[in-house]
DNA sequence: CAAATCAACTAACGTTTGTTAGTTTTGTTG
DNA sequence: CAACAAAACTAACAAACGTTAGTTGATTTG
């Protein structure tokens, strides 16, 4: 039991944790007894439970940012942008969906410095998006819709699918999110 | 200073703050200073920190099933009543931000049989959305859809719409709510 | 094999938590 | 205005919180 897995193991219950109960209402002898340990024995992995959480939080937020990049560099047109875009989106969220959860929902708890460069990541993400259905609409790919509004509903609905994911396949949501969601404002 | 007006104010006050930093980081001190009284002071009007949660989650849950309701049954079309439906929730949403806030992310700290009566209000509220999704598709005014994955993609969304609501006005979100839900089903 | 590092442990700290008990003040009503 | 009820107060509770200190046993390294 190195040290790198069991810090990956002890991650991997925090997420779940945090997840199920949130974070504030998860102790850190919650998760010790999820470890199988403990509670002062985690601060020989991490310095505080806010830690925890900003390893969660930041580390799939670089995951939705690779993911975006490679996804849509390599599309045509901005109808394929975006669809690919909402593809690299789930895939990670269907891939992670703990995880995925702690970063949607309990973002907010993480504290100063943390917190103000987490807010900026968020808003640059959804920039992308924005980005995306502008650019659709100047091709005339696009109907000539609010793009913040717009961005905003595509990403609310993504978010919404970890939900979907413990009762259906990744293909039939991906399916179902990129026909609704491009129908919407295709011409 | 009446009883009753005294009690709306606590509970608006806790609605404010459950959806500022969540049920679980809000100490009853916390709700307290927010009313301007010492923590036991809170007492002679909730029995609990818990029951404060369960009248303002059961209370808004009436106002979106009375809303759904009358919404629905004066429309013709199953298009017409979706509609209607969706802008009779959003007319919930806006005019209760905290509340609605407080009913779709805090509810599961709810206890017991609360607990296990809001979950199944919920499913509920949720049905009917599918129902008229599903009469939708029979009448052939809908595509044939997953009716499922579109009536929580429909719930979904409008419950995205608190953060819309801050910087824009109710009827370009309803507006543009309306146009990208329905366009994305109808035939 | 000794030295050093790592990761667990127990004990305990100071705070904050929800809540109760008992008392005093405020406001209403006969 | 006296009597009563409503709603505030102070003091305090036991439990749970995040975290620190100091120690012990196991594993790795020179």
């Amino acid at each position: 039991m190195i040290s790198a897995s069991r810090k990956a193991h002890i991650r991997n219950s925090a997420q779940k944790l945090f997840q199920e109960k949130g974070y504030a209402a998860t102790s850190m002898r919650d998760l010790a007894k999820e470890v199988g340990v403990e509670a002062p024995s985690l601060y020989n992995h991490f310095s505080s439970k806010n830690e925890l959480l900003k390893e969660i939080c930041f580390d799939i937020a670089s995951q939705f940012f690779t993911s975006f990049k490679t996804a849509t560099e390599n599309q045509n047109t901005y109808s394929e942008k975006l669809s690919a875009a909402i593809k690299a989106h789930l895939l990670i969220v269907y891939g992670n969906i703990d995880a995925s959860t702690v970063f949607f929902e309990e973002w907010s708890f993480l504290e100063g410095a943390d917190l103000a460069k987490f807010k900026k990541l968020r808003i640059f993400y959804q920039q992308q998006f924005k980005t995306l259905v502008e650019k659709g609409i100047e091709a005339k790919e696009f109907k000539n819709i609010d793009v913040n509004l717009t961005a905003f509903t595509i990403l609310s609905t993504l978010n919404a699918t970890r939900e979907l994911f413990k009762k259906n396949s990744f293909e039939k949501v991906t399916e179902h999110c990129i026909k609704i969601l491009l129908n919407g404002i295709k011409h």
